[in-house]
DNA sequence: TTGCTCCTCACGTCACGTGAGGTGGC
DNA sequence: TTGCTCCTCACGTCACGTGAGGTGGC
């Protein structure tokens, strides 16, 4: 006998705490035909992931935190089907979405300064700190020039 | 006479690149009353955003950026009304998202590192180098490790 | 005159979230 | 027996996106 944690299948919670996607859009994927088909426990009807589901839904939560919407998901998994003769195509997909995400990410570690400098702010105004105030503002200003 | 690149307002095309949010949203967020009066052209109608307005949406852009809702804009928008007065509790709004934002960052780069494997993997079969594709796996099976 | 940007209004859409009501497993 | 997790189904929601049809500015 096997634990879930050991066993070949994972539970939807710990496949949603994996992916970061959460259990109803598991299931919203699954009904859509994201996830082909999805194993079943005979007496509960619970969903079983095995392992080959598991890493599909890797690779579309990445997809998905790259912005990407179900219509493109879609196509990824056409290629998918077609296996190494798709490769290029694949090759191309994935670098396309993660130049995407890079450029996002920067722009959230931007947007991140600028909240932590108004916490900053804040901060100081609340110690009536007007040379920290002075400093924030000018730090914000600069980081602002910046969007 | 000023051209609207030294004016001291911006259009709405402008705001929309410097925050990063769409033309429609800046309107949807007016019209529910995020940005309170923004000033119009007198003759098209056209909006008129002044530096205090474009300096709101930079908040509010850098908030929803850090997956903030409207309800909670709102709620910001209340503490922002109050003045220094509320200034302990600015700080901590202002925290406590930059905090979120710093960990949903940090899950952006491991899917991003996933998805540059991904590129690396099919590129490696595309060119049929099994040495360079295995590498690929095991990277990405430490990334995964880590989800 | 010709693009280009902007406008309003109505409706559509995307990707889920949220109960209600119920059943299995330790 | 008691939480806890999971189920389906129907509906609701959030945050916009998308035309249609029209007007102003260089």
């Amino acid at each position: 006998m096997t634990t879930a944690n050991e066993a070949a299948w994972a539970t939807i919670q710990q496949v949603s705490r994996r992916s970061g996607l959460s259990e109803p859009t598991l299931r919203y994927y699954e009904q859509i035909g994201l996830l082909g088909t999805v194993a079943r426990d005979e007496r509960s009807g619970h969903r079983r992931y095995d392992h080959a589901t598991v890493e599909r839904i890797d690779a579309l939560a990445c997809l998905r935190a790259a912005g990407v919407g179900v219509a493109e998901m879609r196509a990824y998994l056409r290629l998918l089907a077609r296996g190494d003769e798709a490769a290029p195509q694949q090759r191309e997909l994935y670098a396309r979405h993660a130049d995407r995400l890079s450029a996002q990410i920067e722009q959230l570690q931007l947007r991140l300064e600028y909240l932590r400098l108004k916490a900053q702010l804040w901060d100081a105004r609340d110690r009536a700190d007007g040379a920290a105030e002075q400093r924030a503002m000018a730090r914000l200003r600069a980081v602002v020039e910046r969007f």
